[in-house]
DNA sequence: TATGAATGAGATTTCATTCAT
DNA sequence: GATGAATGAAATCTCATTCAT
């Protein structure tokens, strides 16, 4: 008999890490429960249901972003705020990245869950925080771009050699370059 | 009674949109049975397992991008040949644009799957074609974000009002640009 | 936080409701339990397992039923007798009707009950205080029919309009004609 | 390996004894299964869900009496046809009997099933083709116990001695009494 | 008096797959 | 080329019940 009360957020850890894993549809509950050396009931006793354990971790990936789109919702829409929108998306995104992943790896089946509406919403405030509302499709792009060049950005450097977070600046410049560029129509010469 | 004949090409239309919208793993044969009004046993008389059919599928849209690696494999490593490799990727993804939405979408449930290690290989191929073996960190993102933009463009500009044709060229723009400046620190400058 | 100690009456109130709603089987006691705004394992505190609580409900029945048989046993066996067991009886059923509704419509369930077994000795016990012993199966069939009509008419004249007074009355009226008429073989005339 | 192709019928077989004997919820499809020597599996390859199964049973007992009601629709509303919608009901019962008898002690659990609602109407329909509009509440009644009668005498008098065909005959006797004084408002004294 | 946490057993259902015809 | 009938494995979920606190 261990020390108990805290299944709930062993029960989340360990069904992130399957679902980050093997995604969420091949990740049975039996698996979890045998990770966790309880009982599928166990399971059931904290959530609902399956979908629920999901939503449960959305929530606690949401909860920056929304806190993020309602602070830059108050700021004027300058090149400035746009540049810290990034700055905070990405330290958002490292706090959360496995859970980020997962959820990139797994649109599709996400799509149709409740939590995936809830997602997309996020994703089209972000957007249309970063774009100008007449810009040259060009520069509409590069908005879009910038958003999920730090998006792909996290795990796609995984493999790469160096301190993530020297990637993570990294790939922060770029982004930030997009989006200045979107707006001036020049570029910061970089070398 | 209708004249048949063609019912491979036909579980794979039906298994495509069906993956497509759903899933792979949430899409079962007897849907794709139903759908076509055979029994689930046709399909297994035209492939062997469920993957199976998932594989033809894939190798429809390797094969042309197995081309373009090969090519350019065959090329001079210059800046020209990058952008004609950028241009040229431009036009298979749009030619196959609901199996590369896909890919995108189940790189989790994909990832496993026989065909899950064919497509990381070409990517990693492309990756190294359009990278330059010692450019600084920056630069090396700005190449991924080239490939990345260009893959989700394609469907994250589904909904944006305009010419799909035009959408296109942008995307190819912006990555272009993306591209360019990795190569010589600066960039064309387009208003 | 409202002053208790009557929780067992309520979860016998609530049981009962739910039961004759749903069906005992269908009747969960997470159901019951959430509706009384408590824990499961409060009910157990109060009764030993799910079976206890109808076994608890079926004496609130049953005691009156024991009674008039008990008394009917020590009267002669007359016409009158009869008469007046069908009016006690009609009364009884009155005073405990969803009970007895839940019973009727769930005869199947409640039979491999031990309190199914208790059930049925009453039946067979007010039919063979009826019933004349040497009498023609048609007058058995009278009898019977006495009985049954007092236990159907409760509540398929639900829907009918009327005073439920009334209907009771007619329902009682129609019951001691048959059995007047398998004691007399005539009937009284009612017009 | 033995003979096949009656499978279907052999389901509904041996689910019409299992249902009858413990009940509709009692019954797993598990002890179905066994008693057929086959898997879970192959119950679903021929009913969609269990409450299929119960109502591909119901529609053999329901048949008999829609006819019975259509064929009573058209009829002129005398005395006459009631005594032969008696009569016809009668041997429709006898044919289905075991079916009613689970209907009749199940009617809890079947009435939110979808077959439910079919049956009710069915009683309401047969109700109303007995009763006389404008009729005394005592006669509305004696045409109600008239229809209980047959249904509770079906296995009421299941236990007690005698040929089946007798006691049907003794059933339908009482019963047609019953409809008889309800529109004449005597009784013919049988002995 | 009650709750929080858990269990063991079992329910219904779905799925990919097989094979004789 | 295809079907009808079935299977084995597993999935999600529910339930009555227990027990330390």
């Amino acid at each position: 008999m261990m020390a108990r009360g805290n299944t709930r957020q062993r029960i989340q850890d360990v069904a992130l890490e399957l679902f980050v894993e093997q995604g969420y549809e091949k990740t049975s509950l039996r698996e979890i429960a045998e990770k966790l050396d309880v009982t599928k009931a166990a399971l059931y006793y904290h959530f609902k249901t399956k979908e629920d354990i999901l939503i449960s971790l959305f929530r606690d990936l949401t909860a920056p972003i929304d806190e993020l789109i309602s602070w830059a919702q108050e700021q004027p829409s300058t090149l400035e705020t746009k540049q810290e929108i990034l700055r905070r998306y990405s330290e958002a995104l490292a706090g959360a990245s496995p859970l980020f992943r997962f959820m990139q790896e797994n649109q599709g089946t996400v799509r149709e869950l409740s939590v995936g509406e809830n997602f997309k919403d996020r994703m089209f405030a972000l957007r249309d925080l970063m774009i100008l509302p007449d810009a040259s499709l060009t520069d509409q792009v590069r908005c879009m771009s910038a958003l999920f060049t730090m998006h792909a950005g996290m795990f796609v450097l995984k493999d790469a050699k160096g301190d993530p977070e020297e990637k993570r600046k990294a790939v922060l410049e770029v982004a930030t370059e997009l989006v200045v560029q979107a707006h001036t129509g020049v570029t910061t010469v970089t070398r």
